[in-house]
DNA sequence: TAATCGCCGTGACAAAAGTCATCGTCATGT
DNA sequence: ACATGACGATGACTTTTGTCACGGCGATTA
């Protein structure tokens, strides 16, 4: 059952949700609007997989392209669908996630406008190994498999970039192993907060302020946790005087003492 | 502090090693042994990546591979080298892990003659993401980064087939990180006797019988967690009657609880 | 033979993770 | 104005995980 069916019913044993948003086997239809103004060109010439190729080429791309609308929380694809194509970022952010049949999520990256999305299944023939959906409003390229396999055989250099790009996610992924295996959620909610600092905070007088950008219960998706938990070890480290909580404001008083708190069992 | 050095002894907090065989980064010197009377061409031939490559051209590629003996416990290479080319298994096992501060071991995969590792550095030019080491004795064909670069280009249909290996690996990772995020102790260890019993079980008249190969600290390192728990909940599951256990040898007398106990959470 | 070492099992304990229920706040729509 | 629903904080509790210390067993070696 590939998309374009009916949304399935969540069926079977009742879930008690602790999820994110709306559940995407949930989700409503997906919409596949055919945009005959619209100009991938641009965005398709950004994508590291297809830096290198001429403005003919990604011309010649971006007609083959099919883009695609999705509103916020809507399911892109889902674990375990045959693949048909990668997608490429437009607009918006997709979040890549594994579900639990309890309702929990672990997110495995968060894809901006550049990234490309579902490259590998492409290659291997098998499945979607994850479950992708929609963070905000987001527009996607759709590339089929065919066309993208095609490219790949007129241009060699595309594979070869896309190894450059995979490289990093499987750098990702074991990175939330080692996560995961190794330290707890207070350490992983300090790593989560000293990368928001450094990626995003102000420096202020009495230290680096941060908002963060989603709630609570997808911040403990991405560290592999639940809603509760972020809670509280977040009062836990302001309790330690590390932070001053205001809403979804944090004042890092201690920035030090963060990053001790990360080292000391990574 | 980077490769290079002698071995560096392990310094700073003393630490409490709960490690598999010895740490590797107190293991001996590399041993490099050029062996002229090497064929290693059999062996390239069955390898995913190089397979469809002509005789000559395996040939040609087998000169310029360095056959690396390593015995049991060995170190091949540290997480965080520079990568400087791929190996091929010609015979053995490598144990592909992530190491934390505190001794404790995450393997991320164990791969066997006819497999390659660390293709994916090669590409993207960063250092190794994880440490490797020898399981038992093994051999090593060597392929430096250059040589393997200008196959690929030669040869456009190799980084395919990268890409096809690479998947699979991907998939494995993220299984991991489902596991580690989503199940216990208790959940890992059913499906590692499961799998093994699938490969290797023998039926007997009260159920199936297998041998576990590893000890139970290598066993842990696999499914994430420490030997004590490996050790209870071992345990705990022949008190429920499901497994006889004597010393390596565990009949699985109910395989049917062993399965169900997978699917409650997986 | 005795000593040592690696591996295994276990009790006792401490810490972390997760579950469940409750309450408060805020924004939204009827 | 009020109901509703998403979000967040928190107390009480259970389960799981991890740590430490100890003792036993078998193989290897001095």
């Amino acid at each position: 059952m590939a998309e374009g069916g009916p949304p399935l019913a969540a069926k079977g044993r009742a879930v008690k949700l602790n999820t994110v948003s709306s559940c995407p086997r949930c989700s409503g239809t997906i919409p596949i609007v055919l945009d005959s103004t619209h100009k991938p060109g641009q965005t398709l010439a950004k994508v590291p997989i297809f830096s290198g190729l001429t403005e003919s080429e990604l011309g010649f791309l971006a007609q083959r392209t099919v883009p695609r609308h999705y509103s916020a929380g809507e399911m892109v694809f889902g674990e375990g669908e045959p693949c048909s194509g990668l997608y490429v970022v437009e607009s918006g952010n997709v979040r890549i996630f594994k579900c639990s049949p309890n309702g929990r999520e672990q997110v495995l990256s968060i894809d901006g406008p550049g990234s490309s999305i579902a490259e590998l299944p492409v290659f291997d023939g098998g499945a979607y190994p994850a479950s992708a959906a929609a963070v905000d409003d987001v527009t996607l390229l759709f590339v089929s498999k065919q066309d993208f396999q095609a490219l790949c055989l007129a241009h060699p250099q595309v594979p070869l970039k896309v190894l450059r790009v995979v490289g990093a996610r499987l750098r990702r992924l074991v990175g939330i192993i080692e996560g995961l295996s190794f330290t707890t959620v207070r350490h992983r909610l300090a790593s989560y907060l000293l990368r928001l600092a450094q990626k995003s905070g102000k420096r202020t007088a009495d230290g680096v302020e941060v908002t963060l950008p989603i709630t609570n219960q997808e911040l403990a998706a991405q560290i592999g946790t639940v809603r509760e938990l972020v809670s509280r070890n977040l009062s836990r480290l302001q309790a330690e005087g590390m932070l001053k909580i205001d809403g979804r404001n944090v004042l890092i008083h201690n920035l030090k003492a963060l990053e001790d708190e990360n080292r000391s069992a990574e």
